[in-house]
DNA sequence: CGACCAATTGAATTGATTCAAGGTCCGTGG
DNA sequence: CCACGGACCTTGAATCAATTCAATTGGTCG
């Protein structure tokens, strides 16, 4: 949807691995060694439409998945940080758009033993069914309130921080993913940090001032 | 979460098996035999908590898969109708309660060969993932009159019908589902016959008098 | 420095909810 | 057979959370 070229990196320029759970460790074994590629931000992995089967490894930076309404409204089902795979697809080709958020880069994963990719691919594949299906009440039954407290605190678990969360994504792809307008972002970001439950370090950068007061606001 | 009794009923009591999609007929043929139970409404088919497992294939009837916020709110992440597979889950232990929503036939399907049956299961459960990307997009971005037309529009497909469309399970149900009230629901449902696109021939069936119509409401 | 894009903040609006009556349907018991 | 009770559904009026519209501020890069 936006700038298309997705040049290749020297591998030295992509940070040591992240490691890896062991669903993703088993499912990189049972792929076939694939090129590395490096986006920078707001390019297109895929699009819709786009043949599926390959999955994709983040290695560095952050993913948005991405699907659009006939008339341009957009919802992201979800991001991808690194060490997460992304691309599950039920049918031949992609319903969604994956767009680098940041400067990302991205494994490509092939199957080498078909059988032997699809086991791992499964368990895989139930997590982000998991991921989804918790979405989905914080999307049809949370207040602006509670989807950015759950947010914050989903993102300070995966990242595995000290207290600091990274959102390299703008206030509008937050929005889009909890089901607001960036404006309704920026207001519920400010009551948090007057309760002081968040300090906004920077502009991308939140710091965690009290995890138990949010998770309250949680749900 | 409600009854909890669950008794066998004679075999012939359920309709003839509904026709299977190919990925439901393999992995029932990967599955051994497995009881076939029998659920009168709102009987509880697995609750939050109980080891996961087996799939549940819907013989007859309709299924509701619902999660609870700790203060209580409720969300069904899906519905399911028969011949249609549930019960997927990426951990040890269920994280959501399916429950009969009217008189409902479930075969319990286990895997018989390993393999197989998990690569069966993969199709089905990106299936099941595909269902609730697309129902994030609903809960997301749409009005409520545009996720009721999907609803619909949603259910036509899957029953295959003539134009009319089954609604087994209630009002807070269905509003349970599209992030609503259940008078948000019964009053959207009033503009739509209004509007000659349905006709509510009873309360629990919909006659589609414009299925065009519909759509362009869908989003 | 100036231009541009993102983020914040304020004020007015609105779609959906909440609260409050009724109405309909259906099974049960007199 | 019909009256009653309870569960579910419909409808109306008032309220409210979030959006829309409109500036303004902040940050970044040439």
């Amino acid at each position: 949807m936006l700038i298309e070229s997705a040049f290749r990196y020297p591998e030295a320029a992509i940070a040591a691995t992240a490691p890896h759970s062991p669903e993703v460790a088993a499912l990189v074994g049972a792929a076939r060694p694939c090129a590395l590629s490096y986006y920078r931000a707001n390019e297109v992995i895929y699009a819709e439409g786009d043949a599926a089967g390959p999955l994709y490894l983040v290695v560095t930076g952050a993913v948005r998945i991405v699907r659009l309404t006939p008339d341009g409204r957009r919802q992201i089902s979800a991001f991808h940080f690194a060490g997460e795979v992304f691309g599950f697809e039920a049918g031949a080709e992609h319903q969604d758009y994956a767009e680098s958020v940041d400067g990302t880069g991205v494994q490509v994963l092939r199957p080498q033993s078909a059988s032997g990719f699809g086991n791992c691919a499964l368990a895989l594949a139930l997590k982000s069914l998991e991921r989804a299906n918790r979405h989905l009440v914080l999307l049809g039954r949370l207040s602006a309130t509670e989807r950015m407290a759950s947010f914050l605190i989903d993102l300070t678990d995966r990242q595995g921080a000290d207290g600091f969360v990274g959102l390299p994504m703008q206030r509008n792809d937050i929005a889009d993913h909890l089901g607001l307008t960036f404006e309704t972002v920026s207001r519920v970001l400010r009551t948090l940090k007057d309760k002081h439950l968040i300090r906004l370090a920077r502009v991308d950068q939140v710091e965690i001032l009290d995890p138990d007061g949010l998770s309250l606001l949680n749900a």
